[in-house]
DNA sequence: CCACTAAGTGGACCACAGTTGCGTTAGCCT
DNA sequence: AGGCTAACGCAACTGTGGTCCACTTAGTGG
C-alpha cells in the first residue's frame, strides 16, 4: 500500500507545486470559466507538467474540492450584535458575500456542481456546513437565553434557513441576489424563532426520553 | 438559414426517435448514472445511430434539457385547502414529491448541475419555476382577501422561500428531505406573511408611483 | 401513388483527455 | 555533505467522445 503522492516530502518543491497549481486553477476558472478549464492548461500555467496534476490530484473535480476544501477551511467569525436579528443578518450577509465574489463563487460553483454526483464533493460542502451550523448553535444557545428565541430551537435549521434562499437564488431560479432579501430572511427566522415553530415536533425528538 | 432538424417532418419516424431517445435517457440515467451516460449508449438502447441523436440534440446537456422542459411542462395543480398555511404545505409537499421521485431527481440533478455554466439549461430551470411562481401569486392573492397575508406581500418571495429548504438541502447541503419540515416552513411563512414581513422594502417598490 | 427531400444509418476519421514508463531533480535524514 | 528516493518532467501511446460524408429509408404534399 503505497501513501499517497505529496504526503511524504510535504515541503519544498511539492508544496510550490500544490500553491502554483491551485492558483492556477482559480485563475483559469475566472478566465475561461469551467468549461473551458483543462488539467493541461492548468498545468501549463503553473508551470508543470500535466503528469504531475495528474499524479497528484487524478481529475479536475478532486483539485477542485482540494482547493475548496482549503478556502472553505477558513472559518467565517462569529458574529455578536447584540440581537439574534442581527447575528442572523450578519449571516445572510455573509453567505450574500461568499456568492458575490467572483474567485470564491468560481470555486463553490463547481465544488456544488460536482457535489450532485460525486461523493468526495460533497463530503467536502457538508463539512463546510457543518463549520457554520457550529456557529448556529452559539448564536441560538445565546437567543434562547435573551429570550429572544423558544428553547429547543433547531440551530441547524435556523442555519440552513438563512442560506438558502440565497443557494436557491443562485442555484436553483438562477436569479440576482439583492442583499436587502438578508433583513427580510433575518427578521422573518428571528419571528419564527421567538414564537416557537422552530423547535421540532414532540414526536421526532420523543427518542431522548 | 436552415430550419433544426426535426421541425420540419415532426411526425412519424421523427416522433417515434424522439421519444425512444427520451426513453432511453431515463432509463440511463437510473441505471447508470449521469457519470455512466454517454450519447453512444443512449443511441444504442434506443435502437438508433448516434449520428441521429449528435444532429437533433448536439449535446447530452441539449438532450436533458429538452427532456425536462417536456415533462416540466405538465403544471403542478392549484392547492385550495381553505387556508394559506395550508396551501404552502401542500406547495412544499410538492416540491418534496419533486425531488423524491427517482426519475424525476435524476433529471432535475442534471439539469441543475448544467444550469450553473449554461445558458439553456439555466433557462429551462427559471422557466419552471415561473410556472410555480404563477401559482404563487394566486395563493397569495386569496390569502391577502382573506386578511392571511399582509397586503403587498411578495408572491414570488413566497414560492422560492417554500422551495428553498428542500432544494438547499437536495443540493447544497446534501441531506436527506424530511417531510415534517414542510409544515414547519408553512407555518414560518404564513407567519411572516401575516406579520407584513415578505412585503418589499418600500425604497424597493417607490419606482411605482 | 409518385417524387422530393427530411431524417436516419454506418463507418471512417480526428482531436484530445488521460495513462504509462523511464530518466531527472531535489527534499529529507543521517 | 552525500545517499536515498519522493516527486517531477518528457514523450510516446491509447481509448473514446464527437464529427464528417456518402448512402438509404420513409414522411409529406401534389
Amino acid at each position: 500500500m503505497r501513501e499517497p503522492v505529496g504526503t511524504v516530502r510535504p515541503g519544498g518543491r511539492t508544496a510550490r507545486t500544490r500553491a502554483a497549481v491551485a492558483e492556477a486553477l482559480r485563475a483559469e476558472l475566472l478566465e475561461v470559466g469551467y468549461a473551458g478549464t483543462t488539467i493541461e492548461r492548468i498545468a501549463q500555467r503553473a508551470g508543470v507538467a500535466k503528469t504531475t496534476v495528474y499524479r497528484r490530484w487524478g481529475s479536475l473535480t478532486k483539485l477542485v474540492v482540494d482547493v475548496f476544501s482549503d478556502t472553505a477551511s477558513t472559518r467565517i467569525p462569529l458574529p455578536d450584535t447584540g440581537t439574534f436579528e442581527g447575528d442572523l443578518r450578519a449571516l445572510g450577509h455573509a453567505s450574500i458575500a461568499l456568492l458575490s465574489t467572483p474567485h470564491l463563487r468560481a470555486i463553490v460553483d463547481v465544488v456544488v456542481r460536482e457535489a450532485i454526483h460525486d461523493p468526495a464533493a460533497r463530503a467536502a460542502l457538508t463539512d463546510f456546513f457543518a463549520s457554520r451550523i457550529a456557529i448556529g448553535s452559539v448564536l441560538v444557545d445565546r437567543a434562547v437565553n435573551r429570550g429572544e428565541a423558544a428553547p429547543g430551537t433547531d440551530a441547524a435549521e435556523v442555519i440552513r434557513l438563512i442560506g438558502a434562499p440565497y443557494y436557491a437564488r443562485a442555484y436553483i431560479t438562477g436569479e440576482e441576489i439583492d442583499p436587502a432579501v438578508a433583513d427580510r430572511t433575518a427578521a422573518m427566522i428571528a419571528l419564527a424563532a421567538r414564537e416557537g415553530i422552530l423547535v421540532p415536533a414532540p414526536e421526532n425528538q420523543s427518542a431522548s426520553r
